[in-house]
RNA sequence: GGCGAAGUGGCCGAGUGGUUAGGCAGAGGUCUGCAAAACCUUGUACAGCGGUUCAAAUCCGCUCUUCGCCUCCA
């Protein structure tokens, strides 16, 4: 079986096929970098690593890109309101490069924590701007964008194809719908804003052959795109909510300076919700990831999200993270397990389990399927081991590569080093050893005396700070639950 | 009002025209001095009403409900 994605363009499945053979190009849009990120952006940035880990698993060179924005996205409607790095700069009394810097700074960092791999590169919108000034220059030559008092607009009438990603397509009806008729240069109140002429005030301004200004929000993600990843790209990737407006205003601008198609497939994830309701800031129930990490353990939420398709809505509540957190440790149970116990005799094939597997994530990346393969697999493991022969070594080295592979470089919720039980450095890790050596000896001898007082004083001591002992048929073993 | 998604066992969450999703919780068991942990066993659910079919939770229609977008949002 090959990949079959979901094209949200045409709303089915369809089988991937890059445009250069061996080569995958993809953009995914990156955040306002005007506040921390939430679990929204993990659910985002998490679907789209693992789809970044996938191509490249199967054998793609993938080139991913991934802006920073950091100018033009405006809190009110698409062209009216103030810059949200501003608003956030006059908020916290300093400027917006601050801001935007130590906001993304903030986004690495937690992105970091959820194992989510850089992209390879990370264009900033402010240091394109001569790329977005150009794309506006050729849109106006050939038509379809007009200048008025220092304004730039795309005219939507002139890109017949308008809004059909967002399934928006008849201009004229989607006007009987507008609450308040806003003040407007524009000829046509589906028009959107290329450039805008800055206001008194206004902080960021570049100088343009129309006023000196700032660029649309919808301007970057075109112009970088095809700037590193050529007209037309494989992959463009982000959130439902951005379909309409920015995406369907990418596609129009994007096609009409090249007159080639924009993108091949579009793949868009779906949003988190808490406790059923819509995550939203204006609802005070964002849920902050730095907050979040404080309490549980950043893979958790990366296993949590990856529990769910991308394409479906995401329920955060506690218990829902509670359950993902018990249900993590039993796979990094069974893979210490499997790397600690004695080898045997019997033979363990993984090939079906790695059949399954590469079947799920070649169906548009079905992680749930795929993580609920690993947990058959770990079930099977503990039969085997559990059975008198256990596993050869050969075949337990083969189903370590496929865990290591599946779990550790595809979906990333094990880390590369648990199998040394979290010790942090090899050094401290062997002083630990040595020191549990002597406390597990001591307790075995007060049970051998019956000072059942003592024996429990100890393993509930070593439980306190997050050491656990298992007396199990093969002996006593422990495990550092903090260090994972 | 327009566009779109969805309603699955106590909870989370896949899938699908006829075969066990999976996880968590619960119950029973193995192990243990007792525990904990671990492991094993265990659930026959798909909003309602019609229709198509040999067969539907899965397709079609209607109804009810929820959610997203249409205004910034990953």
């Amino acid at each position: 079986m090959s990949l079959f994605i979901y094209n949200s363009l045409i709303r089915t499945k369809e089988k991937f096929e890059p445009l250069r053979p061996g080569m995958v190009s993809i953009y995914v849009c990156g955040p306002t970098v005007y506040g921390h990120a939430h679990l929204g952006h993990a659910k985002s940035y998490v679907s789209f690593d693992v789809v970044v880990r996938w191509l490249r698993h199967s054998g793609y060179h993938v080139k991913y890109v991934q802006n920073i924005t950091d100018v033009g996205h405006l809190t009110d409607d698409a062209d009216e309101g103030e810059d949200k790095i501003s608003k956030q700069a006059r908020l916290e009394k300093t400027d917006p490069m601050e801001i935007s810097q130590f906001y993304t700074r903030s986004f690495y960092e937690d992105m970091d924590h959820l194992n989510v791999l850089r992209p390879n590169i990370a264009p900033a919108a402010t240091a394109h701007i001569p790329e977005q000034i150009a794309l506006v220059e050729r849109l106006i030559a050939n038509g379809h964008a007009y200048e008025v008092n220092g304004n730039v607009y795309f005219s939507v009438h002139s890109f017949p194809g308008y809004g059909k990603l967002s399934g928006r397509t008849d201009q004229e009806a989607l006007q009987s719908g507008v609450r308040v008729e806003t003040r407007s240069d524009k000829r046509h109140p589906s028009d959107f804003a290329l450039w805008k002429k800055a206001e008194e005030g206004h902080l960021m301004q570049w100088n343009s052959p129309w006023s000196i200004g700032y660029p649309g929000w919808h301007l970057e993600c075109s112009a970088m795109s095809m700037k590193y990843l050529g007209e037309t790209i494989d992959i463009h990737g982000g959130g439902m909510e951005n379909k309409f407006p920015h995406h369907d205003c990418e596609i129009a601008q994007s096609e009409s300076v090249t007159g080639q198609p924009y993108v091949r497939y579009w793949m868009h994830n779906n949003m988190v919700t808490v406790n059923g309701v819509k995550m939203g800031k204006s609802l005070k129930n964002s849920v902050n990831l730095k907050d979040l990490f404080k309490e549980t353990d950043p893979l958790v939420i990366r296993f949590f999200i990856l529990q769910s398709h991308y394409r479906s809505q995401l329920d955060y509540s506690e218990a829902a993270i509670k359950a993902s957190t018990t249900g993590l440790e039993k796979l990094r149970e069974t893979r210490r397990r499997l790397a600690e116990q004695k080898t045997g005799s019997a033979l363990f094939d993984p090939e079906p389990f790695i059949r399954r597997f590469t079947d799920a994530m070649d169906d548009d990346f079905n992680t749930p399927v795929a993580i609920a393969v690993l947990f058959d697999l770990s079930k099977a493991i503990n039969a085997a081991l559990d059975s008198s022969e256990g596993i050869s070594e050969e075949s337990r080295d083969n189903t370590l590569a496929f865990l290591h592979s599946s779990a550790t470089e595809i979906l990333g919720i094990l880390n590369q080093n648990e199998q040394s039980t979290g010790r942090d450095s090899i050094e401290t890790g062997k002083k630990l050893d040595g020191i549990m050596e002597v406390l597990l000896e001591l307790r075995a001898e007060a049970r051998e005396n019956k000072d059942f007082a003592l024996s429990d004083k100890i393993r509930d001591r070593l439980s306190a700070v997050g050491i656990e002992i298992k007396d199990t048929k093969e002996g006593v073993s422990w495990s550092n639950k903090s260090g994972t």
